[in-house]
DNA sequence: TGACCGACTTAGCAGTGTCTTC
DNA sequence: GAAGACACTGCTAAGTCGGTCA
């Protein structure tokens, strides 16, 4: 059925004629009967779509007269684009990448095409600006902002769920969905993620001009700014963005797109579980001839194999090739070069250790050993001889060849399929082990998020330790200590009444049952603090969130919560389980992924 | 066939809001 | 009521992958 449409789906963007493009793909009434399955499958998105265009970034508002830009020591009156733009950088003097000289380089650059000629005669060198008036303002501003009494900031809040009512909505076939982002980026300084050559570049503002509105034709059609006009109008239903415009850093779209509680979103994510779910059914097999093409004659075969096992037992990202210079230097598993493995025949007492260590995504390391099977061993050290290290490992594959033979295997199976499979699997089987029905509540929780957790390593799901980690890691373990005291004393009390009672004779007064229960009670609170503190210390670097919102089937979690009484609210906060609304009617206790 | 493009998902961080503790 | 801790949200960068085009 996809197929039928493919003429009609791909048009190159900017090449489509303005205002009278319709693209409304008329399965539309075939997608009224069915049911999400087919709606998806034939890439039939919406069939009504009315929304009121994104909200622009307010225009620059000039710096106060007090407020001076010094060249050189000498205060100078900057141009009102100059100034927007040195307000950027003046804003940001306090981060790290501002100190970076990339990050200095193409400011000065693009900053420089902002000015006047006469700006620019005079302003030559950055080391001789000075910011730091600037910097202050703007940082009173934010403390202002922080220090506002209750009532102006209830306004500020009353203002800003006017906006979201007025631009936070739109009408998806007759109902009313939220927009997830409903205003244009302002500009801005990019910042790259890790060593971006890019960093420091001005992100310029999006003008109603640049924007492409998509909706459907007999819908009111928004009304750009006054005094504007957008650059194009269009109504396909075969995609699910409602604007759209090209950022001027890398070339590449920008959408105004549904909130993830959207009727449609939900319809997306359901689709992606469910074709993890039909890897469960082939997984075996798919596993028995990559082991089996480990031996082929093939060199390219060979790769395939050893790069799908790595997908499969590392949750490697597939790594497609990105163009060099344009990005910061990172991998995925078909962009591995020979520099970032290493082989260790025998290490740690096991043999056919392979190291692995690589910028990924976000440029975050992977830094992993693993033992790995001989014929696995063997074959990468073939793939590595007579490389420099800088050459690709997998030379003779690529993104594309790998996902088309997955798509032989089964249908709709890409190299990405197998982190949602592994990473929803791994949950499955870590809460069967790690729950115990007897457990109390936070134990329970405290289960959970050790599943959680599990799935977020194998997924090399990081974070920064937080900058108050230290300070209230020590606060809770002095709490652990004063309450460990009170348990002791609590003890040596009750031994006293006993040893009373031994001496006396006759039943356990009131006042023994009272302390009875005030230990029983400390030792509770005892064991809560310590399970606190463990579950703080395990988590300092994981970041569990990623995975639970894009990896793990949220039926699996609400399966587990109605099995064990867990309140669902102890796994998914407010928006989590609007995200997730879809799932709630279709996960029984019995649920298996 | 490979380069490129468009549309979508996945990702970590920073700012804000809210709860807890003193 | 203030301060600090933590939860939550919004933001936007950076991936994946299916498609076209030369």
């Amino acid at each position: 059925m996809r197929l039928l449409w493919l003429g009609v789906l791909s048009r190159r963007f900017q090449h489509v004629p303005l205002r009278d493009t319709c693209r409304q793909a008329s399965r539309g009434a075939k997608a009224n009967k069915a049911g999400w399955e087919e709606k998806v499958e034939n890439s039939v998105k919406w069939r009504q779509l009315e929304h009121k265009g994104p909200y622009f970034t307010p225009a620059y508002e000039p710096l106060p007269d007090g407020v001076h830009f010094f060249y050189d020591g000498k205060p100078v009156k900057l141009s009102v684009a100059a100034e927007e733009v040195a307000t950027l950088y003046g804003k940001m003097l306090h981060l790290e990448c501002a100190t970076k000289e990339v990050f200095q380089r193409n400011f000065f650059r693009d900053w420089r095409k902002e000015m006047t000629a006469e700006e620019r005669k005079l302003i030559t060198h950055l080391d001789k600006c000075d910011f730091v008036e600037i910097h202050k303002h703007f940082m009173e501003k934010t403390e202002a902002r922080r220090t506002l009494p209750r009532e102006k900031k209830q306004k500020l809040k009353e203002e800003a769920e006017k906006l979201q009512q007025e631009f936070g909505y739109c009408i998806l076939d007759g109902h009313r969905e939220k927009i997830g982002n409903f205003k244009t980026e302002p500009p801005g300084l990019f910042r790259g993620r890790g060593d971006h050559p890019k960093m420091g570049m001005l992100k310029r503002r999006v003008m109603p001009e640049d924007v492409v509105i998509n909706c459907s034709r007999d819908s009111k059609i928004p009304k750009p700014p006054a005094g504007h006009q957008w650059k194009e109008v269009r109504s396909d239903n075969t995609v699910m963005w409602l604007a759209a415009w090209m950022e001027n850093i890398q070339n590449t779209f920008k959408y105004i797109i549904l909130n993830p509680s959207s009727k449609l979103k939900g319809e997306m994510d359901w689709h992606k579980y469910e074709v993890a779910r039909r890897l469960r059914g082939v997984v075996n097999k798919i596993r028995a001839q990559y082991q089996a093409d480990w031996k082929s004659p093939e060199m390219k075969k060979r790769q395939l194999a050893v790069a799908l096992y790595f997908i499969d037992k590392l949750a490697l990202r597939t790594g497609n090739e990105k163009e060099e210079g344009e990005t910061a230097d990172t991998v995925g598993c078909c962009s591995l070069r020979v520099e970032h493995v290493r082989l260790h025949g025998k290490a740690d007492g096991q043999e056919h250790v392979v190291e692995l260590d690589f910028l990924g995504k976000d440029s975050i390391r992977y830094n992993n050993r693993v033992t790995v099977e001989k014929l696995v061993f063997q074959n990468l050290q073939h793939f590595m001889e007579d490389k420099d290290p800088g050459d690709n490992l997998f030379d003779a594959l690529t993104t594309a060849s790998l996902n088309k033979h997955l798509q032989s295997l089964m249908e709709g199976l890409t190299a990405r399929v197998f982190r949602t499979y592994n990473a929803s699997v791994t949950l499955q089987e870590q809460l069967r082990v790690l729950t115990r029905a007897e457990d109390s509540l936070t134990s329970k929780v405290l289960a959970y998020n050790r599943a959680n957790r599990a799935v977020a390593i194998l997924c090399n799901h990081q974070r920064a330790i937080p900058k108050t980690f230290e300070k209230s890691m020590q606060k809770l373990q002095q709490k652990i200590e004063t309450k460990k005291a009170q348990v002791t004393e609590a003890q040596v009390e009750l031994e006293k009444l006993k040893a009373d009672l031994r001496t006396r004779g006759g039943s356990k007064s009131k006042s023994f049952l009272r302390k009875q229960q005030r230990l029983l009670k400390l030792e509770e609170q005892l064991a809560r603090l310590h399970k606190k503190a463990t579950d703080k210390e395990e988590n300092k670097q994981v970041a569990l969130g990623t995975a639970k919102l894009n990896y793990l089937d949220p039926r699996i979690s609400i399966a587990w919560c109605k099995r064990f009484g867990v309140p669902i609210e102890k796994i998914y906060h407010k928006t989590q389980r609007e995200r997730f609304a879809w799932a709630f009617n279709r996960a029984d206790k019995d649920f298996e992924f």
